[in-house]
DNA sequence: ATCTATTGTGATTAAGCACTCACTATACTC
DNA sequence: GAGTATAGTGAGTGCTTAATCACAATAGAT
């Protein structure tokens, strides 16, 4: 027992969970430990402090999906495909793992403070894609940060509330309709 | 000084804005009295817990908003204007007093939990609209739910990254963008 | 002017929190 | 098997927090 990852791996997992449940503040160390099936001093081997672990934490998370949403981007397919790609990756993502997607949704509202600037992030992502689509003549113009957050939206305010209960529907059937809002937004039709 | 309601009045907006700034746990009633320039047990004259003062003051706001909404949705107006009306509404709102609306932001995410279910709340009086709008033939065919919410993030989404300071430019200059976005959403062209 | 109900005060309290530390357990090296 | 570095423990610490309460100030009623 040299090796404390798999201790490591079952705080974050648990941290993570937690987290997408009642938010950072509201989830104590205390929590986590029992969560885990650890004592509370080993979160502190692991980490320095609560908001270390919760930077790394989200970090790590939101750099992977954001790498993920760019091989998309950088693929071979056209570009009413590559959109249609990222919403079914989203979609995926909420409908296999709820806690991620859902950790992942608290850099929204201060939850968890700013990303840095330099940080590959979806909004990025889905931003160059539209200003590319808009140089092609493909995309309507108008700001591509905007409209990268307004696709964003169109995507992540249904996720929102089916967490909340205000829809039921499994949130994979919606791929479909969301693609084509998302279509409808940027006049991709 | 029998009436107590100047001092319940500058308790509800400090705590508005320090909780639209950085969280409801993150706002301590030491915080609220200081702001609001009164005592921290002055509080509790007017509130049994903090608790209780975030849910009050977040179900009257939160309703102020719905039923505003409401009237621009049983008004004379046209469809289309209607959807128009609805969100030059809310960037209207933003606009003058963003405190306001990101405190009502906060609802997603369970910073402040559910919402109860006969309440009037933005989606819900969009819903109404948007199904009215489908039986009329107007609005093209989809889960009328599922159809607010994405109207709703297309709207809500660039707020989120304006007050993270990821869009700059004045909000009200987005109404146009917004509400020919939230057409393309709905098919409404 | 006196009485009374309401509003405001701030030191105090009890609970909960993140974090520490002296200690134990483990597993690799030689 | 002795030595050592790392991983794990959990009672304990000091601080912050929401909430209380005995008291003071105020304003209307009589």
């Amino acid at each position: 027992m040299r090796d404390g990852t798999a201790t490591r791996n079952k705080i974050n997992r648990v941290a993570m969970e937690l987290f997408a449940e009642k938010g950072v503040t509201e989830t104590t160390t205390k929590d986590m430990a029992a969560g885990a099936g650890i004592a509370e001093g080993t979160i502190y081997r692991h980490y320095k402090s609560k908001d270390e672990l919760v930077r790394k934490l989200f970090l790590s998370l939101y750099e992977e999906q954001g790498s993920s949403l760019l091989e998309i981007a950088s693929s071979e397919e056209d570009l009413k495909q590559k959109i249609a790609d990222m919403i079914a990756r989203f979609c995926q993502l909420f409908a296999e793992d709820k806690a991620l997607f859902t950790f992942l949704l608290l850099t929204q509202h201060g939850q968890l403070k700013q990303v840095p600037d330099d940080m590959i992030t979806p909004v990025v992502v889905l931003r160059d894609l539209i200003a590319q689509g808009q140089n092609a003549g493909a995309i309507k113009q108008g700001d591509p940060d905007l409209m990268a957050a307004m696709v964003l939206g169109v995507v992540v305010q249904p996720a929102v509330f089916h967490v909340y209960g205000r829809l039921t529907q499994d949130y994979k059937s919606f791929t479909q309709d969301l693609t084509e809002a998302a279509w409808g937004v940027l006049g991709l039709n």
